[in-house]
RNA sequence: GGGGCUGUAGCUCAGUUGGUUAGAGCAGGGGACUCAUAAUCCCUUUGUCGCGGGUUCGAGUCCUGCCAGCCCUACCA
């Protein structure tokens, strides 16, 4: 076989935090791909760092009263950590903060001023005059300039959906300090991507750099389609620099300017390659500028456009190798839901090595992962009953009930007849290699499995069981256990890529390590057996109950230090309490309520009624609708003549005991004295709906 | 609003270029075995292949229109 050059790439973990479950998805997937690719004996790398720049870590090393660097520090080591627990072996981890990025930086910089692509632009940005620094707009909250929605974010408003900037925003507030920024303008610099259009097309479209779903999203989001009516569309520009205050690199021919972490951080992939070459003697060129070499990325699909179009881009203008393949997969949700930092489903790396050990999450991902990009869920039952019965029940149970009976007199010297058992398990790895090499995970793990569901009644009839009873069949019984411990030992060459633990085991049991692929198609004879030991727990509920137990007290304790931050609106939680929150709705249940802004042009007491007022309400022209509203004991009907509130216009009419009262107004409280009516701010008019 | 993906047994999913009676694992039911971590083995129940049209000798598979779910979205296609 032709030895490939392979480097690999997941994306760079943010110093930001801790790994999740959801991150050990991309993690294990590329793992278990470069194991693999070592396994058939080629030479590949897992080239991987901290992606450490960026205004949060600034913000929060500000926060903490520290140091960027301390605060990244201690996220690499907790991440590494982290890793070495699931068993992720990479090459090299290094950080983007590395006088290795620095430079590498400054030389692709150079190249894509030498091509021409920069350009500069003023943008108005806010700025937070207390903390001395540009926002972006996840750190602006404000009230929507469309509907006039409070407390909004800075990019888009949740209630109406309209996309702003958050300069336009009518009261804008900074989240770092509270205090109301003001627009300044800045100098950016930008590349103009649209002139790499035509390449960029290329590349995507042609050569199978990119799942095809990828491509049509590139295609109908960005590039547009040459061949259409529409034509192409035009790349917009990307800004590319921050002004200081920025914790990033400086730009060598910008003074006071820095690049855009979404800059520095892929740079750190060849960054962290470089670290390898310097101590292994080889060089980066022959990495990232040769065409022997192959590329891979793995990525989730959120950051899938920093990816596919400027990191192309990038290395393209800078004369690097293109990505051979960009792996793009889903995201994780937990028992069918969305994880949840708040509810606890965003289960830590480190709660869950507590409890459970990581070659079952490996075994439940990889039985999961597919080469597209659907979501995959972790349901804990169907976690359990996998893993045991698929590893523990099927795979490990073939050496549990074989070993022991060789254990003093090793393998036979030569592979019995085993009905052809071996030969076809063997002839499998081909199907099996391939759906490894196409991110097919749930695939290999199927094929696999098939195998060990013909082992299994292999021993079954072969009783070795009664054997051992009858002395003369002593050479049969060594032949049955040979044929079932190389079975195993065939099924743990394929798996092993995803549970090197196993696999590690199991060459300890049968005296022979597994270190390569071809090791599956020859078997194994003559060897000793050591006495068996447990490969693999059984996965118990109560375990995995511990570990959400423990990661839901985790996630109170982390809401109630927010809360002390926020000791100033220490808010009762009482009302929560008495009324607890509906079952969830959907935009569309909500659009089914119109509510409108209302003026109260008239309102009276009516006779006989003990809580009752008798509103008039104007929607604005000749609009008026009457409700009974009962809020007597609370207002006076002189001091609502006028007021604006807010209505639900369209609730069915109702025929009540003084009238008919034609919809609701809106309030909040318990009732009796303690009513408050809902206000709209300043500046709405009646009739006007609100979203 | 637009785009993408998905919809096959109670659950998780396979179903190659359209071709016999639609499959697997798990779960459920019955039995066997006792070497094995209550593991294993044999037998077995279950399907308007989301719905409606169309193309075809023949459609889970191709076309089309709906419906549902998930995801994306740079008021952009």
């Amino acid at each position: 076989m032709n030895q490939r050059k392979i480097l690999v790439t997941a994306a760079l973990p943010y110093a930001n935090g801790p790994i999740h479950l959801g991150h050990l998805v991309e993690y294990i997937q590329t793992d278990i791909w470069v194991r693999f690719q070592k396994l058939r004996g080629h030479h590949c790398l897992f080239m991987w760092a901290d992606d450490t720049h960026g205004t949060a870590i600034m913000i929060r090393a500000r926060k903490e009263g520290r140091s960027e660097e301390e605060v990244i520090a201690e996220a690499n080591a907790e991440h590494q950590r982290d890793f070495a627990g699931f068993q992720i072996q990479y090459d090299n981890y290094g950080s983007t903060h590395s006088d290795e990025n620095k430079k590498l930086c400054g030389e692709v910089w150079q190249s894509i001023r030498d091509a021409g692509l920069v350009k500069e632009k003023d943008v108005d940005q806010l700025f937070d005059t207390e903390q001395g620094t540009f926002l972006a707009d996840r750190f602006v909250r404000g009230t929507c300039p469309e509907c006039n929605a409070e407390d909004q974010p800075g990019d888009n408003c949740s209630k109406c959906g309209t996309t702003y900037s958050p300069a336009e925003l009518t009261n804008p507030v900074s989240t770092l300090s509270g205090s109301t920024p003001e627009i300044r303008t800045a100098k950016h610099l930008f590349i103009e991507l649209e002139q790499l259009h035509g390449f960029l097309e290329d590349w995507t479209q042609t050569g199978d750099h990119l799942q095809p779903e990828v491509a049509n999203y590139l295609r109908g989001h960005f590039l547009g389609d040459p061949q259409s009516a529409e034509g192409a569309k035009p790349l917009r520009d990307w800004d590319i620099s921050r002004p200081a205050p920025y914790f990033g690199f400086e730009i060598p021919d910008c003074p006071d300017n820095y690049w855009y972490v979404w800059f520095d951080a892929p740079v750190g992939y060849i960054a962290s390659t470089q670290q390898w070459c310097e101590r292994n003697g080889d060089t980066l060129d022959n990495w990232w500028k040769n065409d022997a070499a192959e590329i891979h990325h793995f990525i989730g699909k959120d950051i899938t456009y920093f990816h596919t179009l400027f990191w192309p881009g990038m290395l393209k203008s800078a004369g690097y190798s293109l990505p051979t393949k960009v792996h793009i997969h889903g995201f994780l949700t937990v028992n069918g839901e969305k994880m949840s930092k708040s509810v606890g489903t965003a289960f830590k790396a480190n709660t869950y090595l507590d409890h459970l050990p990581p070659a079952a999450l490996r075994y439940y991902y990889a039985s999961k992962l597919g080469s597209r990009l659907d979501d995959i869920d972790l349901n804990f039952d169907e976690f359990i009953s996998k893993v045991n019965s698929d590893l523990v029940g099927k795979v490990v149970n073939l050496a549990s009930r074989s070993a022991k009976f060789v254990k003093d007199t090793g393998l036979s010297n030569s592979y019995p007849d085993d009905g052809g058992l071996f030969e076809s398990a063997a002839s499998a790895g081909n199907e099996i290699a391939n759906a490894y090499e196409n991110c097919d995970y749930n695939k290999a793990m199927r094929l696999i499995l098939e195998l060990a569901d013909k082992a299994n009644p292999f021993v079954e009839n072969a009783e070795p069981w009664n054997l051992r009873k009858d002395p003369a069949k002593s050479q049969e019984l060594q032949d049955v256990c040979t044929i079932a411990l190389n079975l195993f030992r065939q099924l743990v060459i394929y798996l092993s890529p995803v549970l090197p633990d196993l696999a590690e085991k199991t060459g300890e049991l049968l005296n022979d390590p597994l270190l390569h692929w071809d090791q599956s198609q020859t078997p194994l004879t003559g060897s000793s057996v050591a006495k068996f030991k447990h490969m693999m727990k059984r996965i118990e509920e109560k375990d995995v109950r511990a570990m959400e137990e423990a990661s839901k007290i985790e996630a109170e304790q982390e809401a109630a230090q927010v809360d002390n931050h926020s000791e100033q609106f220490a808010d009762s939680e009482q009302p929560m309490i008495d009324e607890p929150m509906t079952d969830e709705c959907t935009i569309e249940d909500f659009m089914k309520v119109d509510l409108r802004v209302a003026r109260i042009v008239n309102a009276e007491h009516v006779e006989g009624a003990r809580k009752l007022l008798k509103l008039t309400l104007s929607l604005g022209g000749d609009h008026r609708k009457q409700v009974f509203a009962g809020i007597k004991a609370a207002y006076e009907p002189d001091q609502l003549v006028g007021r604006l509130v807010v209505m639900v216009a369209n609730l069915k009419p109702r025929q009540m005991k003084f009238g008919l009262s034609e919809g609701m107004v809106c309030a909040s409280g318990p009732g009796g004295e303690e009513v408050f009516l809902l206000t709209p701010d300043e500046g709405s008019k009646p009739g006007q709906r609100v979203h």
